[in-house]
DNA sequence: TTGTATCTTGTTATGATATAACGTATCCGT
DNA sequence: ACGGATACGTTATATCATAACAAGATACAA
């Protein structure tokens, strides 16, 4: 039987640090089989949403998966960077851009509470591999 | 390309032309059942993958639903803000913000091939109603 | 017209992602 | 120990999306 309180998130949030890509929530269930050969999604779906919340793993929206915050500050919205050719996420703060797109999006009224800024492209590796042709 | 297909692209269209908020793929499914009841997902995916690749037709990843296109211009990337309240999307476009959003991306070598940029919060009358405790 | 190459849609099946509902185990304050 | 709150297990199902192949439509050359 179970173990108790934030020991599921941490145990999600350490197959996610291990894993440095985005997981969907199946692939760490997968992980977490091995030790916990009965877990089901909900218990899977309730820890990441916790962690979520608390801002250490970030989900990706375009890919359905999540990934452990990279930079220690939690709480922030950031900028996602997605490689699709490795899968790598880069993270960057940047409040100045968050602050002009509340702006932009407040002109009318709108009240914001949560921001998804992710960018798909290639990273530098990815890139210049495929430059050459590979 | 075929004149076919432009026929079942036209129909997804206009169900989401015709109601404004952001719609599933079932539910532009379920739209269209009256008129072709044999109709299946393939069809309607099909249809909105050509629709939101062409600009007619936005994808909102964090709801997994799409929206007809409200500005003119297409092939844009925009800025879409959503009201969680009762469902509305704005769009705008700001090819400055997304400029700079680009070049912090670069820093490193990210090669940037599409942007994702959704705010979520409350419009201005859903912000009101809520202000005022109803 | 006929043959055939091609493209779209239909059809079946399944895969992938996510949550509802409810019962039970554990924790914690008293 | 008791009682309440909460996290978890369990079962079932809802929701979103695509693979694979069959069948029908179109166009165009011979």
């Amino acid at each position: 039987m179970g173990k108790r309180g934030k020991k599921m998130q941490a145990e999600v949030l350490a197959v996610l640090r291990r894993r440095r890509v985005p997981l969907s929530a199946y692939d760490v269930l997968g992980e977490l089989r091995e030790a916990y050969p009965k877990i089901a999604p909900p218990t899977i779906y309730r820890a990441l949403s916790a962690l979520t919340e608390h801002g250490c793993v970030h989900r990706l929206e375009s890919l359905n998966a999540f990934i452990a915050c990279q930079c220690g500050r939690h709480k922030h919205a950031s900028i996602l960077s997605i490689c699709d050719g490795c899968g790598a996420v880069e993270e960057t703060v940047a409040p100045d851009l968050l602050k002009e797109l509340s702006s932009i999006a407040g002109k009318s009224g709108f009240a914001p509470t949560r921001h998804v800024i992710e960018i798909h492209g290639l990273c530098a590796s990815c890139g210049s591999a495929q430059a050459l042709g590979h």
